[in-house]
DNA sequence: GGCTCCCCTTGATGCAAATCAAGGCTTGCC
DNA sequence: GGCAAGCCTTGATTTGCATCAAGGGGAGCC
């Protein structure tokens, strides 16, 4: 159900090698480092950069005045974001653990868009991108199970984030709840029913490495 | 909370009128009409148009396998719907009343926005308007109360569709529960609860035409 | 080692919204 | 007129998830 939004990493890939080439001008992508929890921007400030996560993980997250927080998206390794068509940022970015971004000022980056076809038409893939993940995401979030969020949720992290066959989540389920519009006591219970059905395990003590043992039966919980 | 989709209907009125003075080439926007309920274009379909709403009102969707449905927008007079960046719509619409949209060969638009530096700004514009509209939602969705949710949904459609201070609905009460994330019985309590407490009042019979008689309360109910 | 802090799981209880159910009103058709 | 179908409201009951609560385990630090 989710798309694939790493669908377009040869386009990002040929996107910031583009904005790389042009640093002759005054496009110079810069390498910075934020500490877990650290924030990056804010919501409603002016957005100055676009990002790239060189390693680690972000995450974007709206809050009410009362402090109820919804993660709109997960950033991983290669993936950008950050890029606003207005002039300020709509949510907040924060790193989850130690992250490595790479950033490229945004002016400019405006700037080139209107001279540079190819540019401008890599923005438009990548908003809509974004757009094709919020449309399944509102899917999710209005109509779907406790259950099939979870499924769902670790169907797109096994698609985005896994290496060798293991699961290696960057978040904590506080995260994972604010992300799929439950609470962390739900999410908890949820990979337990997974794992006792064998669905899943867990690698060592550790309750951040999920092995996925059975797929198929995954795939048919998640509607 | 909501933002204003509506932003670009300059842009949009633009827009369209670059096509129709393009029309000496191969866009010819034509009208076509359709009865209440009637499908305007399936989710999966090839998307072959882009559409805009003359008169009436649409309902964009997806469904679970078992039914559940989620309403992702609608979209009413002047709005624009239906492009994709791929080539599948990924929604299901359809017309809610008696509806006139005026419509738009794709490929040749597509074909445009490459060589026209404008309408691929245009394009850009209004996909970053949706983008921004489904990330509100997903707040909404993830993290509102009932009352919150109507309460917003009433700020969103007084924004976008009162004439002479009345809002009239053109969608029932189980089409504004799918777009909400609720069901048509907590829509109704919902109404009811502001309707006693003096927020807005119906006029005549008609559970369609509401009118806001207090939006402070109502904006403060809206976190 | 022993402390604190954070994260996670599990159990008990509560509650907001879903579900089930009934009835009224309007519209359109025979 | 009489009937059926669609739409909406309201009440009773159920339920899925939230909330409240307790405890275990690991990491970092003194």
């Amino acid at each position: 159900m989710f798309v694939n939004i790493n669908a377009g990493l040869a386009n990002r890939a040929r996107f910031l090698s583009q904005l790389g080439s042009l640093s002759k001008s005054e496009i110079t992508p810069s390498e910075f480092k934020y500490h877990r929890s650290a924030e990056i921007f804010g919501e409603g400030e002016p957005a100055e950069y676009v990002y790239q996560v060189v390693e680690g993980a972000v995450r974007s997250y709206k809050l009410l005045s009362d402090g109820r927080r919804q993660i709109g998206a997960f950033h991983l390794a290669g993936d950008m974001f950050g890029f606003e068509n207005g002039d300020a940022h709509r949510f907040t970015a924060e790193a989850i653990v130690e992250t490595a971004v790479r950033l490229v000022k945004r002016v400019s980056l405006a700037h080139v868009a209107e001279n540079d076809a190819t540019i401008a038409h890599d923005l438009l893939n990548m908003t809509a991108s974004n757009l094709r993940h919020a449309e399944d995401h509102m899917l999710l979030l209005g109509r779907k199970t406790s259950l099939e969020r979870v499924a769902a949720f670790l169907l797109e992290m096994d698609r985005r984030l896994t290496a060798a066959g293991v699961i290696a989540l960057p978040m904590c389920r506080r995260d994972i709840a604010d992300y799929l519009g439950l609470t962390l006591e739900t999410v908890s219970r949820a990979l337990s029913i997974l794992h006792h059905k064998g669905v899943l395990g867990f690698l060592g003590q550790s309750q951040r490495q999920i092995v996925l043992l059975d797929r198929p039966k995954l795939a048919a919980l998640d509607l």
